[in-house]
DNA sequence: AGGCGTCGGTCCAGATCGTCCAGCATTTGA
DNA sequence: TCAAATGCTGGACGATCTGGACCGACGCCT
């Protein structure tokens, strides 16, 4: 799927994904060309989804996190959803097996925000909601050997 | 906090990270020096927390996801953050408030693999899982703009 | 008001980098 | 066995980045 240089280039751009071409190719121990190459089949074939930025919520005044699970009443299911990516400050949602329905991050500057933010879901879902008190684990990429599962 | 073009900037670098100083300053209507000392301000502020690359996991073979919560039994909570840390399928952990001590996002290759690496914290705590059907909101950064809250 | 420091900006030139291309080695498959 | 495909390299050339000199706006002090 990936070999040993693909690897090496992905790791390399997790940290700084501006890295050079040509630092890229000196740490690999290719030509730049060659790396150029390389990270557009990655691209392609949508190993890489996209060179972005990762901003800290903190420094932008969010200084709260939260963890909402979401469980629409009966028929409100997809108003709810539209409800959900419409609003900016859900920074992630998945719809999920079992009681709760979804379950999203929520982004906010205050407690004030986010009894706000929920009024607006009120009325056509239950919600509960767990404050994140701390990330021991930062978004992160899986493990991007080929091997099974994780050294047991 | 952040004026405009610094919101601009940071726009367009969510979107590609590799954009060039010379498309940024293009696009924003300054000189590429002035774009360059902007973004080492952002870096030093911490706004910017790195520049990276987003990876599919299902390009990597990780088909399946599933949100855990994690009540660790009494006295186990250490060992069983320290666990977590270690095991590089837990691609997010966030420590939150009630009953759930932790709630974290494991990806795996598939449903033999989730048992496998939940049964090496099932005596140290006790879990719930859900599987991830779909994800209608993917990581994504709060609202840039200083205004309080989103559009009501 | 005038002087001065700072901040954020521009412009320019030398250094660095990316891209294109031709050519070569290795692998693949008919 | 040979032809085509793949993946790499090196060099040339154009594009981009970087650091320095300089400038104007602003706020502050005297």
């Amino acid at each position: 799927m990936l070999d040993d240089l693909d690897r090496r280039l992905l790791e390399i751009l997790i940290k700084d994904s501006r890295t050079s071409l040509k630092d890229l190719a000196q740490q690999v121990g290719l030509s730049s060309p060659s790396v150029a190459e390389r990270l557009r089949r990655l691209e392609d074939r949508g190993v890489i989804r996209a060179f972005t930025v990762e901003i800290d919520p903190q420094a932008l005044g969010y200084t709260l996190q939260a963890i909402v699970r979401i469980r629409p009443l009966p028929g409100k299911l997809h108003i709810v959803q539209k409800l959900i990516e419409e609003i900016a400050e859900f920074g992630e949602c998945d719809k999920v097996t079992g009681d709760d329905c979804f379950v999203a991050r929520l982004f906010v500057r205050s407690i004030g925000d986010l009894d706000k933010l929920l009024d607006r879901i009120a009325d056509k879902a239950e919600t509960s909601t767990a404050i994140i008190k701390a990330q021991p684990i930062r978004r992160r990429p899986p493990p991007l050997a080929a091997t099974a599962i994780s050294n047991p």
